[in-house]
DNA sequence: CTCTGGCACTCTGTGTTCCCGAGTGCCAAG
DNA sequence: CTTGGCACTCGGGAACACAGAGTGCCAGAG
């Protein structure tokens, strides 16, 4: 059905149109690449490949351009993955090395993807559920106010005032706090909830109101915060670019922390890449606009995800290959850190 | 020089070239204010107003526009300030009072003032240096690594994973805490290096060490982190506006954290209003834009500022309002958590 | 069966011209 | 000082023609 010339031919097609910006021709085709046969005969297999739905033509006498499924039979099979510069790597990893708390290596690693692409670049942080406790503390504010700070392994900090049903001295604090660490310190998230469920029996009753409150809060942190926090940045690229559809519905997209999850999508391997192509993806005020993601994490065990979005026509090799980068970058530091 | 009705023909240009876009002609100012004089009066006004570098005309036969100039006298001497309906100030209290933490509080307030104003929002995180210590916690990570919290009055957290030169045990550590605290706890952040120099007399020589190194820490957090955490929303407002420069140097200026600080500009008094209309901002990728800023704080102490940014054609006395109400109540929700 | 050159055809984008209308500036009269 | 009248200017849209790129198809050659 498609042989291997027509799918040169695609591969072509795509990588023109790409730097270009044009749709490309027969001629332009035979000149640019030395596919040893004449424009007629790729004309034949323009017709072909037309047939098929890879590539169409805006108007009846323009050049082809790619379709959605012509991008991805690209990326399936006719592309490999363009791995970054040495230079380019230094780069990176000196960047991300200066950058001091969490806050701070997702704020760069924005940037880094963001300029490495020029495209706009998606991070979300590292997901509370996946990572365990690394130390509970609790913090008096006032009488019956306390703050309760939890910080995770990989050094996400969540912080939640709580007002209590009775004033607690400093040394039961200091002990509650002790039993509280003792039980979760270096626990799943994920299994806090049951873990947490044991805890009152272990005090004494009258300590069983107040630990209750605190415990409750402790668990809204925990699920009120499943949805997780993503950031952006980049998007001064989108202004060169032309959409097929408004610039406004993407900024719309990216402001909806609820369609940028979505975006991300669920995971693959770690490292793993994903890519939407234009009408793949899930919300429709992104057509036009495609996706490449991958997850991230320290040690074998996806943290969360990060990646980029950009114009359908997008040079696919090379984002992908400093996407795949970044996410292992990020990983290592998080795991050094 | 300026009588009452070339005033009024001034402030009626702005009103009528805000709601339309289009450069206003002297009929139709005749019709649609009723000035109780023919155009060809207005006409003349109008050279006057020109004369004077208030309104220009793109071209020769198009009617007249305002130019920063003309905006910076109807911001000053024609327009008042247009408050909020009731309906308005309730939604801003019920959304904003929802906020969990300062994150949210941040973030919600980017919302409601992009929702409220339809242009850009620009909000910065509560200023260190100008709240009080309510915290500090030493929490052991490992060995010889211990991670240093920070917590501020305004609910601001700040975290530094801090190496150390010897390891150091539970009650060691306890017992620091306990000196930190005591010295800082309710401690003006500006004084904070000062408090903390006198800090290692009051402990034995053998403590000095680690306590050098973590005080550089933390001395290095409030020095470093003096460049402020700015956070904005809204750039979707942006796709429908045309701004006389590129829209990729506006958004490129929204990136900039440096750019944003200066552009909320230095503080008048507390929920005083800024405004900065076309070239008199300092940065020149925003000729265009106007930018209305306000200080917010809770008490009378300014902690920080908030804004939004738009085409200098923007309705300013609505505009205006929103960001003056959405000022303070945020200072009341940060006073009241 | 596949490739190639030739040829007629079909578009889009661009440049030109033309004209309408909105809006101005000026002037003379009220 | 205000007003109506009038000639003038200029931008923007409509109509039009044209060149160029690209196609599809066909018949002939390997």
């Amino acid at each position: 059905m498609l042989d291997d010339r027509k799918l040169a031919v695609l591969r072509a097609i795509v990588e023109d149109y790409v730097s270009t910006n044009e749709p490309v021709g027969s001629k332009a085709l035979a000149d640019r690449h030395n596919l040893g046969v004449s424009p007629a005969t790729i004309r034949n297999d323009m017709a072909a490949l037309e047939e098929q739905g890879y590539i169409t033509q805006p108007h009846t006498s323009a050049g082809r351009v790619p379709t959605d499924k012509g991008y991805r039979l690209f990326v399936d099979r006719l592309s490999q993955i363009k791995p970054l510069s040495g230079a380019e790597r230094r780069a990176i990893e000196t960047f991300l090395a200066g950058a001091v708390d969490l806050d701070e290596i997702v704020m760069r690693t924005v940037r880094l993807l963001a300029q490495l692409t020029r495209q706009v670049a998606v991070v979300q942080y590292p997901s509370l559920t996946r990572s365990s406790v690394r130390h509970v503390e609790i913090v008096p504010l006032a009488e019956r106010r306390v703050m309760l700070v939890l910080i995770t392994n990989t050094g996400r900090v969540e912080q939640r005032v709580v007002d209590l049903p009775e004033a607690l001295a400093e040394d039961r604090i200091a002990n509650l706090r002790s039993v509280l660490n003792g039980c979760l310190d270096g626990c799943w998230l994920s299994q806090v909830p049951e873990t947490v469920a044991g805890i009152p029996e272990r005090l004494p009753p009258e300590e069983r109101p107040v630990v209750a409150t605190i415990m409750s809060v402790l668990l809204e942190t925990l699920v009120e915060r499943h949805e997780e926090k993503i950031v952006f940045g980049g998007t001064a690229n989108l202004a060169g670019a032309d959409f097929s559809v408004g610039l406004r519905d993407v900024l719309e997209a990216l402001e909806e922390q609820v369609v940028l999850m979505r975006l991300l999508g669920e995971t693959g391997g770690l490292s793993e890449l994903t890519v939407r192509i234009g009408s793949e993806n899930p919300y429709s005020g992104l057509r036009g606009t495609s996706i490449v993601a991958a997850g991230y994490g320290s040690g074998d065990k996806e943290l969360a995800r990060l990646g980029v979005l950009g114009p359908t026509r997008m040079d696919y090799p090379v984002t992908m290959g400093a996407v795949r980068a970044v996410a292992r970058y990020v990983g290592q530091i998080l795991a050094g850190s």
